[in-house]
DNA sequence: TCAAAAGTGTTTTATCTACACCCATGA
DNA sequence: TCATGGGTGTAGATAAAACACTTTTGA
């Protein structure tokens, strides 16, 4: 990320690369993988693990490539889509820098190894990060944002909160992902009559586990279906 | 347009454009503004409107230039959002380029002018351009199909709705809008209510307007509300 | 006065909310 | 047997779907 972009004046070219913000849930918070910066410019500031995309790649095969450079972890656990382009002409001092941020969300995930070029990486409560946009290097700060605001959409119509959940989970573990990326409770019974009756959200193993208190709880596993019908609306029309 | 990318292999620049799917309702039916390619690649090919993304410009500034461009509208009457990026490495044989595509919406608009280094400009019928995906140049195909994918949830949940409809218009307009672009009749009677109900998707102006047979319609404009609670849900669960 | 389109009302049905209540387990 | 959390049932409020019905105009 350090070579200078040396103008190409008359063609216009543009480095493109890819930033990820990689939501997980961490001790009872939405945590996101932050990078701190050993290098100009930013140096020293945290930001997004991202780099460049190389020229044989996807823009999702690119995001992929570096989520697992970053993470260690197998792709396939995760998922990951696009968030959008962000290329305003002064976000990277350098010159042209066009990055196509992407989303992913995981369970909770191991903690990350040192990136290739990162010589920190960790997880950051969202929460503090929200409190403090220009924490963040570059336009990252904005991209988080959006990134959040993405998932909590998305949470309502599609089924992605079991990306954020191991490979079978309880119907409160669920839950708590609904209340902590939203941000509110929510009815512990009708919650539960929601997700069950929706067709193909998830799917009882027969399973159960053992609480630290009270009545086991049955494990259920992601089901087929990726878009929730019908939705779930977090905020009712509330006068 | 035409440029050879000369391989910048080293440092693995892009050539970043952006690409226009611009809706319009025309002769009752859902039309995507469609230029026919003058130059190599893809010569006599039709094609999104487009361009490339200048060095001192945003990229929603490059996509609102392009707009004003290709249509000859002012472009604040119309709705421009980013759609997202495109940029495998086979969709341009010239060498990579990555596009972010954008998403217009707006009322029946004049019949575009040619734009700068487009020969022909015309709106085409969306409904036959999908019958056939692979009569767009590039991956355009693909974009107007993710493009009408948006506008119908964007319907949903948001009322961008009226950006297809004139400055003043009736419910029944803007249920028209709705029954083209989910391609389904809706009841009228609970349509309005509905839209009524809905605070801040409609303003009535306390006009009229004569209609060719039948009782005048009440002519509202757009009001203030962005996002539309609780939304219009197409497909309720049928089971 | 008839046709046509706008607009209102009503009935039925489904769904959400709130909350009371029961169940299964460990201590 | 008690505390704790999982899980079920239910009554009232709210909203959606279907459709009958009324209103207002031009011909």
């Amino acid at each position: 990320m350090d070579d200078r972009l040396t103008g190409a004046v008359g063609v216009e070219l543009s480095l493109v690369t890819v930033d990820l913000a990689i939501f997980t849930i961490r001790n009872g918070e939405l945590a996101v993988l932050l990078i701190d910066r050993g290098k100009e410019p930013f140096s020293g500031r945290a930001a997004l693990p991202g780099g460049r995309v190389r020229s044989h790649e996807t823009l999702g095969e690119g995001a992929q490539r570096e989520l697992q450079e970053e993470t260690g972890v197998d792709p396939g656990r995760l998922h990951l889509e696009q968030l959008g382009a962000y290329g305003d002409p002064g976000r990277d001092p350098r010159g042209r820098v066009v990055t196509i941020a992407h989303l992913a969300l995981g369970p909770d995930l191991p903690v990350p190894r040192g990136g290739t070029d990162a010589a920190h990486a960790y997880w950051a409560p969202v929460e503090e990060l929200l409190a403090t946009p220009d924490a963040l290097a570059f336009d990252h700060g904005r991209i988080v944002t959006d990134a959040l605001e993405r998932v909590r959409g998305e949470l309502e119509y599609t089924t992605v909160a079991t990306a954020f959940c191991p490979d079978v989970f309880t119907l409160t573990e669920l839950r708590h992902v609904y209340e902590l990326v939203w941000g509110l409770p929510l009815d512990p019974s009708n919650f539960r009559r929601k997700v069950t009756r929706a067709d193909g959200f998830v799917e009882p193993t027969g399973q159960q586990r053992p609480q630290p208190a009270g009545r086991p709880a049955a494990l259920y596993r992601p089901g087929p279906a990726r878009l929730l019908s019908p939705p779930f609306l977090r905020a009712a029309v509330h006068q």
